[in-house]
DNA sequence: CGATTTGTTGATCTTACTCAATAATCGTGG
DNA sequence: CCACGATTATTGAGTAAGATCAACAAATCG
């Protein structure tokens, strides 16, 4: 029965659910009711669609492996990239309001995601306070990071912009435990662009002028970053004190 | 014993937090639970702080009358406005995560406000699931609002910025029972560029602007909006139906 | 292996920013 | 109540950052 719980944990820290239970220290008995609620295992391809603009809002979403992109199309066909989500990220969290999703998400890459059926959630939550605190968190820290964007697309220069953006990921990747200074980027040139507000041609001459000036290197999709110091200089942000332990023992 | 719910009621409304409790169908004695834990009554005076950015994270709050501007600033002493909140509407929820205010609140004009303690309105939204069902919503909303305005920065042009903006004023005070053609701006030019992300001096211009080509009329900080068609055309926008119908009856 | 998608680079153009001057309004104290 | 300074708004001229258009190169996919 422990063997069987610990199993549990570990399920759910690959399901990539650590970020709903494990912080706030729930018990075995709880993560074990969470770990049953959710349907894992649906693998997809590129360009799979995990839910449709339109369509009624059941569950939110986890990734396990790959990347997620979520955009909505306004009545011109235009794509509008919302974000980018990865490894351990949640998305779907903007359709509680409306009970109606009002973006598509689509995978970049092969992906495997958990779903989360949103009453079943709501009613768990409604039972275990500390899950209703997390929850909370989850969509304020969706608030916030929203609000940064703000000031990446209302105050930055494409270049401020592109490393902002390649900083984040970074800091992503390795919350993940996975290489932050270098890493194949899952997303096109044009989402990149879509998503910041910029050109593609803008994103291709930034990254190559931020080549030429040694501060990442650049191969297709393959970043690696240099001088990461002048990368947090260009973005205008602090350089995460863990985020720089890392990139120093590397 | 009837009475004093009806008058807790009125109250909750006039506390403009109809929007936490009303939409759900809660009883009366949910309804003084939630009304007895409000923290009423704060008048502000223009310029005067709500929360400011770096403090402990402690309540919510909610406009009863009035206008609030959230900002943050950046070490380099930029400020960069995060939204305006009209009677009814519910701000500070991106503190929730962090536990601290990324952003300082500040009444643009004479305002009140109603606080609500976080901890006690966890506790509470733990006990009554409709309570919890509707901060769900709450956050959510949020989250999707922010992401339209991540469409409005990275995808349009400053008319159809500013086109946008007013719009969505408009809605939101015909939602508070106000005139939805003509209002008082409370903020100043400089924080609509600031929250639009373009300067001042472009801001003025797309006043001049549609107002010449007879889409509003603009006196200093009234705005009335002559021509709805071409402004939800000039916003790319569907115009919703029952701002038309308001505007129609006018 | 050819076709299609994706990425890069160059030239030109447009939008909105910056700088500057002026006007109008607001707030404050005499 | 008015006069003063400070803030806020408008308008003009010049500039710069990034968009658009176009051509081409490289990579991916069936």
């Amino acid at each position: 029965m422990a063997n069987d719980n610990v199993k549990h944990v570990v399920t759910c820290q690959e399901c990539a659910l650590n970020a709903l239970c494990i912080p706030h220290g729930m018990s075995f008995e709880e993560i074990d009711l969470l770990d049953k609620m959710i349907e894992r295992g649906r693998p997809l391809h590129r360009n799979d669609v995990v839910f449709e603009q339109g369509q009624t809002f059941e569950s939110i979403y986890a990734v396990r492996a790959g990347a997620i992109k979520v955009f909505s199309v306004s009545p011109q066909g235009e794509e509008q990239v919302i974000g980018f989500y990865l490894p351990g990220e949640i998305f779907g969290l903007d359709a509680i309001d409306e009970n109606i999703h009002q973006c598509t998400a689509k995978a970049l890459e092969t992906a495997t995601i958990c779903e989360i059926p949103y009453d079943r959630l709501q009613e768990l939550s409604h039972e275990v306070p500390k899950l209703q605190t997390q929850m909370y968190r989850l969509l304020s820290r969706e608030i916030r990071q929203d609000q940064n964007l703000q000031l990446l697309l209302s105050k930055m220069s494409a270049e401020e912009r592109l490393s902002s953006f390649l900083l984040n990921l970074a800091l992503r990747y390795q919350q993940r435990k996975l290489s932050p200074n270098a890493f194949r980027l899952p997303m096109s040139r044009a989402d990149i662009g879509n998503y910041l507000g910029l050109a593609v041609e803008t994103v291709s001459r930034a990254f190559t002028r931020m080549q030429e000036n040694g501060v990442i290197e650049v191969d297709q999709r393959e970043v690696s970053i240099v001088n990461r110091h002048e990368l947090c200089r260009l973005a205008d942000a602090e350089c995460p004190e863990d985020l720089k332990q890392t990139l120093d023992a590397s």
